[in-house]
DNA sequence: ACCTGAACACCGTTCAAGT
DNA sequence: ACCTGAACACCGTTCAAGT
């Protein structure tokens, strides 16, 4: 992580570090990456870099706009994978689990996103390609917003599910616990003990996007 | 806040303050639904009491501790309000909207719970509503299990949409923001224009719950 | 058993000062 | 223009000590 410097030759104190705002952000997103949202401290950050933290302030203003600038420049390297499926409705959701997948595979920026209210910034564009599949289905206005904004919705929910931190909270308040030790006559044993079993989120976002996108393009006018 | 003494006539060092774990527990649910998840500092909460910041530590474990107490506190107090409706999909879905509900008058206390991951500690007692309606509609086992995380998904994407924080990221950040920036030849003008409107969280979560419950009702075996 | 005081190892941020 | 050092006002947590 230290960049250039090896051990730099010059004397004791070494000046000019030759700084960049860019090179901040850098070290700030690979950080966070290999680390998670919690190793991104301004100490730390300068550690990284070899400077001192005051060093940061003078590049960027603060640890907000560290946040929101790392969160930016992930967000323009975002591969955006083709849309895969035939029909409409088919490519639609699979743009949709597009954001699922990277959102999980860049977990630890995802995480410090959603803590900051910034998760939208980094799925935008995304979100652009979920958009175009909604109007080649014939939707236009209003209706790609509503569409869109219920699709993010989902994704959303199950990303946070996905994401949950782990150890804050003890094992016997976690749903599937609260289940096993729920009595109640009102429901049948069977439910009960499916309670108690993790359910296949993947699984799970697929049908209920489906459930979703089937519901939106019942409205729309031409389906070519 | 200062509990019991108004001034208390004991000399100068009060000593023996009569705290109880339920007491601590108790300031601390206020101090959140009162100031925000931001105000729940040990010293905040110490002060709150009129004791020293170790008297928790002895009372209670730590933060983490305070915080998943506190949030079981007002999960055992979350307003049972009864399910409306008279058709199973009706009621499926006002028993979900009761989830929203509840979660956005405690909105302080639920951003804590998702910040930590014990959200569904906080909507337990809610979740169980939802059940008992999926099995009035003729649900049983693991389409039980699926039909209620799906809605409790759903219903957690729109929720961290709705108590987004303010602050951190700047309006040029923001989707509508993105949007209103954001030149494609590829997208309808009129679409373009109808992303920089926000949406009606509230009556987009029904239509979405609708979606959702409706498909998931689909697979009954049978409908009462 | 219940509570205090002092301390430790962290945070983000500011500000005067150096080259 | 770019970077350092010292300092401020916070955190959560621990530990010896008092009554």
């Amino acid at each position: 992580m230290a960049q250039t410097s090896t051990h730099d030759p010059s004397p004791a104190t070494a000046r000019r570090a030759g700084l960049d705002r860019d090179d901040v952000v850098d070290a700030a997103l690979a950080l966070v990456e290999a680390e998670g949202a919690g190793a991104l401290t301004m100490r730390r950050l300068a550690a990284e870099l070899d400077v001192t933290t005051t060093t940061i302030y003078w590049h960027v203003g603060g640890r907000d706009e560290v946040v929101t600038a790392l969160i930016g420049r992930l967000s323009e390297r975002l591969a955006e994978r083709e849309v895969r499926g035939r029909r409409p409705a088919e490519r639609i959701v699979d743009a949709a689990r597009l954001m699922w997948d990277s959102s999980i595979e860049h977990r630890h920026v995802t995480v410090l996103a959603y803590q900051v209210g910034a998760a939208s910034l980094l799925e935008f564009p995304l979100q652009v390609a979920v958009v175009r599949e909604l109007e080649a289905a014939g939707l236009r206005g209003p209706a790609v917003r509503d569409a869109l904004r219920a699709i993010v919705m989902c994704v959303a929910g199950f990303l946070v599910a996905a994401l949950r931190p782990e150890d804050s909270v003890p094992e016997a308040y976690r749903t599937r616990s609260l289940w096993a030790a729920h009595a109640d006559d009102a429901i049948s044993p069977e439910t009960l003990a499916a309670l108690t079993h993790r359910p296949d989120l993947e699984a799970l976002l697929t049908t209920t996007l489906r459930a979703v996108v089937d519901a939106v393009l019942a409205d729309a006018p031409e389906v070519p």
